[in-house]
DNA sequence: GTCTATACCCCGATAGAC
DNA sequence: GTCTATCGGGGTATAGAC
């Protein structure tokens, strides 16, 4: 059932699938769908919620704090390509459906949300104190980075004019430059 | 009829907005509308064209194409910041209801859209060729710069911790240095 | 745990009076 | 040009049989 919501949500939007929709993909009739979720809103906010979870379990595990901060944030670039790339449902619902959740259900998606911007300014707060970054707001930096990855969401196709290698690379170069003292 | 469509679909999204909403907005009967629009899909693309083609045309009358290309580049960067930044509502329905358009009117869209990327590449494609920019790829470069300056408009608010003057400045350094050849 | 059936409500769009 | 009324359909969620 989440994986069908997941690719249901994804290319019509939340509000433009029924939970009719759902149960036909699954195979079921839809008043068998009640037994997996209490409702529909739940079923958007799991979704959510397992996403950004995966996300910060992710990262986590990346372990690379022991590093300094210029390899810390190509670490972090390249994950964020990566890990984005590999879930553009996930990604797309989670970036277009937040005004569909519950006020609720919003805040713990943002509190999620939030835990992973600080985690990059971290990054460019550090490699600030080295000396090694020289960004006007390490906050605003960290938000103008993530736009600029996720953007790749938008475009990238598998098997396109450059490899998800290729492109990280590129990415890289850019962040790079956008952040160090001597680029 | 427009103005209520526009704030009714970004905030809740075109799919879940009615008719009947628009119109209690409007102060009609639902009837009523249908004398302005033939359809909900036409006010939706209307509404999306309309923003297309003030954003080409107010960039258009910026007539940067005698100056250098570190010049025209950061006349891009502070014109779509300051444009989007007018027009919060129009922005996230362009970005976010591409989808509940039909494939034709999808099509005039990203035409537009397109449009749009290309003044930006020839910016960027000029300032390689003098060799002042130097990027691995300018319609990614585009795309980068593209996504990173309309992210702003995902929590910039009028009143904060910073006015729209320091935002620009901000943004700008970020831009220039991550394309230039000597940033 | 899945089914059928249904309660209750809203949808886009149109017809025809005024 | 706006109204009321309505057509035909689909929405979420639940009840109760199996």
């Amino acid at each position: 059932m989440r994986e069908a919501a997941l690719s249901l949500f994804s290319r019509h939007g939340y509000a433009a699938v029924s939970m009719r929709q759902i149960a036909k993909e699954v195979g079921v009739q839809a008043g068998a769908l009640y037994n997996y979720t209490p409702d529909k809103q739940t079923l958007l906010f799991e979704l959510m919620r397992s996403h950004m979870d995966d996300l910060l379990s992710a990262r986590a595990a990346t372990g690379d704090s022991g590093q300094d901060a210029m390899a810390r944030l190509e670490a972090f670039t390249r994950f964020h390509i990566h890990f984005h790339s590999q879930r553009p449902d996930e990604v797309f619902i989670a970036y277009m459906e937040l005004r569909n959740l519950t006020p609720e259900n919003f805040e713990v998606i943002e509190g999620l949300r939030r835990q992973y911007e600080n985690g990059l300014e971290d990054i460019l707060s550090a490699g600030q104190s080295d000396g090694v970054f020289a960004v006007s707001d390490t906050k605003i930096a960290a938000m103008a980075v993530i736009a600029m990855l996720t953007g790749v969401n938008t475009w990238f196709q598998e098997g396109g004019r450059l490899s998800l290698e290729e492109v990280e690379q590129i990415y890289w170069d850019m962040v790079r430059k956008s952040v160090a003292a001597n680029p």
